[in-house]
DNA sequence: TGGTGTGAACTCCTTCACAGCT
DNA sequence: AGCTGTGAAGGAGTTCACACCA
């Protein structure tokens, strides 16, 4: 399969929500005109992302759901049970235990770590929170591949490289910092201020309904 | 001023957290080749972007941070004063009313709403909660502009419908539902599962490959 | 020298137009 | 008719190259 660009993968992603949706009400054909307008893009867009996965439609049915959703599970990497790490159990943290959807894709988190010394060998949800100082010890042991930052800015970026140090190879930051770190480290930013700007952005625009979509990923690097 | 370009928005809400970052530090003014490796962006960009929103640059110094900081402020709408409704005090609606940050946005969330009876007319870190029937009515004497959606999928449509009804021209979708709405409200989807994926398929496929939703590519570096 | 400013070239993404299948 | 498939046109975003300024 040849290399999916950017914005082809991020609608392909929204494809795969709805391909599933599309499952539970046993619909077995989704048409690009019903994607296309689900989700706030052009017929042919669509189409043209279901040739680059390779995926033959059906003239007057559409897609086959069920092949989308086999494809686009490999192409993303879905099922394939992962391991997570979570620094910071605070309310955000406590959120995303409890989030109970993290599975279907095959993540599960391990365990936290905090600095507060209060929290140290409690549980949260299920999780027992460690200390920081134990992240490198834990997060090998349970070879875990994915580290979930969820705490004020000032401290992620020592969290982060913590992590690395640890050999976390992707990261979920949930915090406004910027991150820099040694290249082949993937990193997600999922910064909520970001997303709250953008909506306040569109508002004081006023313009018609505007579909906008999370945050940024990025593979930083050191030079 | 011109009308932005949804990327360049991207990235100068960015710069708006880079320029506070600055600010704290005493920095007067930033280069574009140092906001451009954070963002992981092209220099030339950052001095288009720059270009855009009208802020001149000094050679051999930068941009003048406190300049972009008030620039980016009104452009983003942020500071002016707006009020939210969340609805559902579950786990991710406790985090977000505790979020200590959205008030540097203008953004308080008023009230919070449930299906769930227990919680009705309880607190949660200062908000009250009410009924979902209770919606229209607070929600317009509050004169929300903002809603959250922080509730399971299967409701979230429901839900929007209602805020929609509500008087809310902006919806803060924390759900994996694609929303349908009637034209001329604003809708920022912050998909947690679409992040993670997102990080799933990157590291699939290692590094170099970049995607983000909002079609915004980065590879922050260190200067 | 170390930065900004910007037209032009280029690349990538989106939309159009229409052919083909059932 | 109703849908898929795709080359070609069009548009948006990015990078290059170089002028200019302190």
């Amino acid at each position: 399969m040849k290399n999916i660009p950017p914005k082809s993968a991020q609608r392909l992603i929204r494809c795969y929500h709805l391909a599933q949706e599309s499952r539970t009400t046993e619909k077995l054909y989704l048409t690009s005109r019903a994607i296309a307008s689900l989700l706030g893009v052009d017929e042919t867009q669509v189409r043209k992302d279901m040739a680059l996965i390779e995926i033959e439609g059906i003239p007057k049915k559409g897609y086959p759901v069920d092949r989308m959703i086999k494809k686009l599970e490999t192409l993303f990497g879905i099922r394939k049970e992962r391991l997570a790490v979570l620094v910071g159990a605070g309310n955000l943290g406590k959120a995303l235990i409890n989030y109970p959807r993290f599975s279907r894709y095959g993540v599960r988190i391990g365990c936290a770590f905090e600095k507060n010394p209060e929290k140290h060998f409690t549980q949260v949800g299920g999780i027992t929170v460690y200390p920081v100082e134990k992240m490198k010890e834990m997060a090998r042991t349970l070879k875990a591949e994915i580290g979930i930052i969820a705490i004020p800015p000032q401290e992620a970026q020592e969290m982060a490289m913590r992590l690395v140090e640890a050999g976390i190879r992707g990261i979920w930051n949930f915090s406004p910092t910027l991150l820099r770190l040694p290249p082949g480290v993937v990193v997600r930013n999922e910064c909520l201020e970001t997303g709250l700007v953008t909506l306040l952005y569109e508002l004081e625009r006023g313009e018609g309904s505007c579909i906008s979509c999370a945050g940024t990923t990025s593979s930083p690097s050191l030079p």
